[in-house]
DNA sequence: TGAGGATCGGCATTTACTTCA
DNA sequence: TGTGAAGTAAATGCCGATCCT
């Protein structure tokens, strides 16, 4: 369509029908829709410049046979629109990562809990045993102390011995399973009890979870990766 | 040289209209 | 055939940058 047709056509509108509202003429006027041509056009420039200088939006205009003013407002439409585009899909990325985290915290949760439960049956049986060698311990004693004279009134000082002696059974049982020693254990007791489930059992507790202090403490004393071995 | 008005272009939002299911 | 949603061209208002006096 040639600079001359496009104003011919709009003004022989414009002119047939005067008694029309002159806002709604005008808009009805404004209102075509720009050809397939055009549009293409227009889409092939904007994908090698979103913006264009004066002097290119005027001859585009001249070559699509439209209004500088309506190339500018078609260049602004499409940068909203591509703006859009373009939120909505940073949005998809943005919940995509969001939910494999969730899922990946869901995994790394129930591993704790087996963690934790697993840590609490080995204490207990730690406990069980150092109670069955007191035991044991105790009945070697009394046959012990029944043929040995020169210990009075039945408090016996070797069961001190004997018990100092569970006592680092037992420290080398901690040991092997935990690899530290009982301060440390303790140590890990409390992070394990600090990261405990009020603020992790839903992601609208994320809040309160203080990860960097939680990770802070632990590294004083443990590289991460232990933790995870 | 700094202040202030005019102009221009961009953006966000809204309006008016078309198209299509 | 009427209707509502979606798409689109254009209008409006505001703001910042630049130019000129």
């Amino acid at each position: 369509m040639e600079e001359g047709d496009y104003f011919d056509c709009c003004f022989s509108e414009i002119n047939s029908d005067m008694t029309m509202n002159k806002k709604k003429m005008k808009k009805s006027n404004n209102q075509k829709r720009f050809s397939e041509e055009q549009i293409k056009s227009l889409e092939v420039i904007f994908e090698s410049e979103t913006r264009l200088e004066p002097r290119k939006k005027v001859q585009v205009a001249r070559e699509l046979g439209l209004q500088p003013r309506q190339v500018a407002i078609w260049f602004q439409n499409k940068r909203a629109r591509w703006k859009t585009k373009q939120l909505e899909k940073e949005y998809n990325i943005l919940r995509a990562n969001y939910n494999n985290l969730a899922s990946q915290f869901d995994i790394m949760k129930k591993e704790k809990q087996a963690l934790v439960s697993e840590l609490q049956r080995l204490n207990e049986e730690v406990t069980k045993s150092k109670e069955e060698r007191r035991e044991e311990c105790c009945g070697e004693q009394r046959v012990a102390l029944s043929s040995t004279t020169g210990l009075e009134n039945g408090k016996c000082e070797p069961e001190v011995r004997i018990n100092q002696g569970v006592d680092l059974c037992n420290n080398d049982i901690k040991t092997e399973y935990f690899g530290f020693e009982e301060e440390s254990n303790h140590e890990f007791m409390n992070i394990v009890e600090q990261a405990d489930d009020s603020c992790l059992t839903s992601s609208d507790n994320w809040g309160c979870f203080n990860s960097d202090t939680l990770l802070d403490q632990y590294s004083i004393n443990y590289p991460w990766w232990d933790f995870w071995s």
